[in-house]
DNA sequence: GGAATAGTGTCTGTTAGACACTATCCC
DNA sequence: GGGATAGTGTCTAACAGACACTATTCC
């Protein structure tokens, strides 16, 4: 296929010849800290958009990031120190006047995990913090205060119909707990049988042993089954 | 917000002193063609993977695209002559392998048409071809063949619960059409009853007047009401 | 026993599938 | 009437919401 004359052309190559985008990945991360659904959020250091507060992200290393999602999962890494999240692409948003330094695009993904406490990089400029969806800070960087939107519609989207939440518990979990997650998310409350007798007929949960609480009968634990992570009802 | 040194900055600002990936946009593009969904593929005309069969896409044009939507647009009109097309982002994928020129992403655009025949360019060597997503060529260009599975899976999830398979039909329609396309799009049959049920308890499609055809008892016509071309069911 | 939380039984209304039925055209 | 296609009536099974009920713990 690589006859004499691709090589020759492959070897001529020079992006630089050509006027490119700015390309970024950037996360959406999510935890439930204190029964609010909060994001994780980066009070910028550098321009543009100096001080003011962020989604973590940046620029795709070329050399250190071999896919977004890896690249993703860097930054997600270094906020936080978690390796596996539940990572999900949410979409793209590019155009020539999100970034006063040129035309940029920027691939959003979002992230759910189980709440803990940020990674305060050296630089004392920086700052990171949860922050509820409920009471953003005004005069967000760029567009990430519409990215965050759009990236907690779709997970209330998915929420209706997956199994998502149970990616914002800590292991093991109980269904009263599950059933919370599920609520903060939804910002509505659910019926409990409806709830578990749907959970029970997908058999997803495997159960573990008891926990006692400080109030009322034990909960019975429970993890989800290896690979029914992704689970969708009626999928 | 902009004080004296960011000012300084972006005047300063080069991208060229970094090393930034190639950003294109790709388009698979639907219509039903004699009861066959089918893509519109491009035999490239150049490197790399020259006169191998591609989905239409390209570099975004920094000047000429205001935004990702745009280029797509863009080439969608350039290959079918459609300016108003269902247009819906499927993702991006990025990665250092998928293009041998180096670092690559590409945001990938599906769109659903009525069938129209395609526009083949002046320049000789370039082609452009509806083919069945069932028999698609071997050997594609980049990874293309793997984000018309992507795209199609995306459209198939889809169709069972919305009213999506609309957009690949002709204005007006009978209900029979509409059926038939979307079991063409799910390649399996629908149960009438349910279908137009469903439909009518959605209240999204509106009478025009009548047809008649070759055989049987003559079809109603029918067309989406002003602002459901977006509608799922249960949402 | 009482408070608190976990977990279940069961009625009811809504919806999807199945399929036989009627309606309206052409010949 | 017969072929062909459009459109409807209706039974049934599956499932979700509602809510009262039982179960198990601590005090």
């Amino acid at each position: 296929m690589t006859d004499r004359s691709e090589a020759d052309y492959l070897r001529s190559y020079d992006i630089k010849r050509y006027d490119t985008p700015l390309a970024s990945v950037d996360n959406v991360i999510f935890a439930i800290r204190e029964s609010w659904l909060s994001v994780l959020l980066v009070k910028r250091a550098d321009f543009p958009y100096k001080g003011h507060w962020s989604i973590p992200g940046g620029f795709i290393d070329l050399k250190g990031d071999a896919s977004l999602e890896d690249c993703a999962l860097r930054t997600l890494r270094a906020k936080t120190g978690i390796d596996s999240p539940y990572l999900e692409q949410w979409g793209t948003v590019g155009n020539a006047t999100r970034d006063p330094r040129g035309w940029s695009m920027t691939c959003v993904y979002f992230a759910l995990i189980p709440w803990v406490e940020p990674i305060q990089p050296k630089a004392g400029s920086e700052q990171v913090a949860w922050v509820p969806v409920d009471s953003l800070p005004e005069g967000m960087a760029f567009d990430h205060a519409d990215l965050i939107q759009l990236a907690l519609t779709r997970l209330r989207a998915k929420a209706t119909y997956s199994i998502l939440p149970v990616h914002l518990l800590h292991n093991p979990f109980t269904l009263t707990e599950f059933q919370r997650a599920n609520e903060i998310v939804l910002g509505r409350t659910l019926e409990k049988k409806s709830f578990r007798r749907r959970l029970l007929a997908a058999d997803v949960l495997e159960e573990i042993g008891e926990r006692r609480e400080g109030m009322g009968r034990p909960a019975a634990l429970y993890q989800i089954k290896a690979g029914y992570e992704g689970f969708v009802f009626g999928g």
